[in-house]
DNA sequence: TTGAAATAGTTAGTAACGCTAACTATTTAC
DNA sequence: GTAAATAGTTAGCGTTACTAACTATTTCAA
């Protein structure tokens, strides 16, 4: 049976979690010098964003608050970010980057770049932003379906 | 912050599990008067192709084999496929759907429809149908990713 | 103004999942 | 005819995201 043909009737999810999976594979042996592994969409927020909450990033980033704790406390134990508590909320900290993980962005960005060039080969630059466009349109379709839990994660390979 | 702007340098494999999350958890919800809940890929799958082993399962939908076994003895228990020894070579099993699995599978597929006309609201026939090939191409491009190993999976809601 | 409700963040404990490793049964190949 | 490969299974483990309960702080209304 043909590929097309295979997934024809599929869920768009199983299409996207069949994506996922080889995807973040790729990105964290790629990333392996770095000693992150994982969670670089939160790096990458930070990066764009000033005064990022916890909260902020949980709503962003669809990452249940428990878990963004749990991947502030790794990255600042790596070195990668700080907490600085509001002054004018003490509930809040914001997360900020520190100097190394400026340091490792670009290098971040590059990774990306180079798995999305596979990604997208045979692409024009139309249909691949098309794509960009479209999925980003595609979630906000449905980000606030009524909804049982989904829980969608990545492990490093054990060695 | 815009929200295409937002996830803009976002890895490809971030935007997919955004969309994996909430696509399951609506669809898991809306099957769970089926008593299903998971893995309708599988029926989906076993419907459109005779003789399927667990072998081809799992390649075929990117599962484990060992989870394979598992979401097989699920869907056993339930009454919804049978294992069937290959004559030929008696270390194969086929996996069969019963007559009550091809009862309630016009029902998954009307689901799956339902849930992604909220997907793509808002895209014309044409964008969708690019959209539906550009991902299984995505898929195509990557499968092979040399990878460190992810997890993607989904459980249902606790009460 | 004060006390209840809401919010940000945290901790502890749990269930589900996909993994590795080791295994049986069977077939293939040299 | 024996070694290697393959299909399937079992057991056990590590990781994850969840719920629930908690502290600290702020908001808001009686």
């Amino acid at each position: 049976m043909s590929k097309e043909k295979l997934y024809k009737n599929m869920p768009l999810g199983k299409l996207c979690s069949m994506v996922t999976k080889p995807y973040f594979g790729a990105l964290t042996l790629k990333m392996e010098h770095l000693k992150i592994e994982k969670n670089f969409s939160v790096l990458i927020l930070l990066e764009e964003n000033k005064n990022c909450t916890q909260q902020y990033i949980s709503s962003a980033l669809q990452i249940d608050k428990v878990s963004v704790v749990k991947i502030i406390d790794s990255f600042t134990k790596k070195g990668l970010v700080k907490r600085v508590q509001n002054p004018k909320d003490r509930r809040e900290y914001f997360v900020e980057l520190t100097p190394k993980a400026h340091k490792v962005l670009p290098q971040i960005h590059k990774t990306i770049k180079e798995l999305n060039d596979i990604a997208f080969k045979g692409f024009t630059l139309k249909e691949r932003e098309s794509f960009g466009k479209a999925i980003v349109k595609v979630y906000h379709n449905i980000e606030h379906f009524p909804s049982s839990h989904v829980i969608v994660y990545k492990t490093k390979k054990k060695n």
